[in-house]
DNA sequence: CACCAGGTTGACC
DNA sequence: GGTCAACATGGT
């Protein structure tokens, strides 16, 4: 890609895993909906739950902002934390149906994050991925995951000031930021455990000349 | 049986 | 402006 040490890492996680083509979604607002549940728990459980909604015809706008309160409980327990996501979804979709999607995506990259981060349910990570996986403006996205590896390379910081390393130090370019975040996630889950983190980038980049 | 998962919130320094 | 318990289920 460059020359940078970010830089170096994008090109040794594309060539180990390959292309990821995150976010897994039919649509913008399913996106939405899999980030607020994907909050701490795993992607099977997000996945059971979205398949109920879409059997219920929850998975639009309108019909999850009228939505029975207790179905989406029962909807959605498998994710864990199953009465405060009900809820956020609920008031996520009336948000959405208030302003309309289409509006409310085409606000500037800035003033959408804004907008995201005054939902309930919605903190940083949250409303970075809304942004670049729903809206696909350019925002990259932290997590534990970033985080740890960050550490492991010599780089620390809090989410906001990782972000902007990110974002001033490899090209600000959409397919990219999506493509390094899913990257980062799936290459920590794949070799690195909750302790030993990823001290394994480390070797990699030193044995494979990057 | 203990620990963790693609976090966020509100209370409290 | 940082830290921390609470929120809850399902898999290993």
């Amino acid at each position: 890609m460059k020359a940078g040490k970010l830089c170096r890492v994008y090109d040794l996680l594309l060539d180990e895993l390959g292309p990821q083509y995150w976010w897994p979604a039919e649509t913008a607002f399913e996106v939405v909906v899999g980030a607020i549940l994907t909050q701490q728990t795993k992607w099977t459980n997000v996945e059971k739950a979205i398949s109920g909604l879409k059997e219920h015809g929850l998975m639009e706008v309108d019909s999850l902002a009228g939505a029975d309160i207790e179905l989406l409980e029962e909807l959605v327990r498998c994710c864990g934390f199953y009465r405060q996501k009900s809820s956020r979804l609920k008031g996520m979709a009336a948000f959405f149906a208030d302003y309309g999607m289409e509006e409310v995506f085409s606000m500037p990259v800035e003033k959408l994050r804004r907008t995201m981060l005054s939902l309930k349910g919605v903190g940083n990570e949250t409303a970075d991925s809304i942004v670049l996986y729903a809206a696909g403006k350019p925002k990259f996205v932290i997590d534990v995951y970033t985080t740890r590896m960050m550490k492991c390379i010599g780089i620390e910081g809090n989410y906001m000031q990782l972000q902007h390393m990110f974002e001033t130090e490899i090209p600000q370019d959409v397919d990219i930021y999506k493509e390094y975040h899913a990257l980062i996630v799936e290459y920590s889950k794949a070799y690195c455990g909750k302790k030993r983190c990823n001290e394994c980038i480390l070797k990699d980049l030193d044995e494979n000349g990057y």
